[in-house]
DNA sequence: GTAAATTAGTTGATGTGTCATCTAGTATAC
DNA sequence: GTATACTAGATGACACATCAACTAATTTAC
């Protein structure tokens, strides 16, 4: 066991102002959403996945990967999201383990009262601060950090 | 009503990649730290907020502001802090009010034992991969961000 | 000095996330 | 074609987070 490597200060200031980001952000949004609609934050996630699909419906599974979700915890937010009639489950004959969510009218009604007000605050509390060059080294950043984590944890 | 301005290209390519830069690393760090210590992320959170006060001290409104939590998520956790043998309460005699929570030598012990392989991950899965000058950005656009934030919920 | 407002902290209810485990259907190996 | 492995998904137990409501002490206003 060696000496261990501790984050010098720039690294500090860098990994822990992007964490209070993120934690300040994502509360905000998340009150913005349940102050001006019905839908939590995972609820809008899980919305915008099936709206542009066709018949608003998509293999759970699919949705899974695009959200980038464990399958234990979508399994359980559709399950919320059924109770409110939000979505419902479909049986898929393709593949019988498998199963279809669906989109509900009440799903696309909340999703479309919703979707403005929450752009809107993205941009103004978010992207509006940020200039063009920000913006293009924060998502290389996050890409390659992407690509990091996906060699590291396979 | 007006025209909502949805987000271009490049505005969501960094909006979503980050979410989900953070969404993977939080995990990847939480399983790291569940596999090889008995702290959770939490957890670890607030000792580090304790293990460099004097004596391990500090009163929890300012445990809650240096770790950005609301309070009453601050008191659940004590809470089950306490009963794991972490930390302890202990009553203010200037404020009456208030409290202390106050790390215990098994705290300090744990904390100790995750401390390396925490943020040896830090380094492995974030900082390793990017430059001085990605790194100086990434604090600049948080920092800028947080005043956003605080300007807007003022 | 007292009423009103603010602050520190707790609590209970409910919503959310994770882990391990389970069922059952599908694919692969031989 | 049968054993084996893998994949899709659900489930129960538990940890964690949020909200509103509450107690109690302190500060402010006058």
């Amino acid at each position: 066991m060696t000496h261990t490597h501790w984050l010098d200060e720039h690294e500090q200031r860098a990994w822990r102002s992007l964490q209070f980001m993120q934690m300040r952000l994502s509360a905000e949004l998340a009150r913005q959403l349940a102050e001006h609609s019905s839908l939590s934050y995972p609820d809008y996630i899980v919305l915008v996945a099936l709206v542009d699909q066709p018949d608003g419906r998509s293999r759970i599974f699919e949705v899974a990967r695009e959200i980038g979700w464990e399958k234990s915890r979508l399994s359980h937010h559709i399950g919320r999201m059924v109770e409110r009639g939000l979505v419902t489950r479909e049986k898929c004959d393709a593949d019988r383990r498998g199963a279809f969510v669906v989109i509900t009218p009440l799903g696309r009604g909340e999703l479309h009262a919703a979707a403005p007000g929450h752009v809107e605050a993205v941009r103004r509390l978010f992207i509006a601060g940020l200039s063009a060059q920000q913006l293009r080294v924060l998502a290389e950043v996050s890409e390659q950090t992407l690509a990091r984590l996906d060699a590291a944890t396979t």
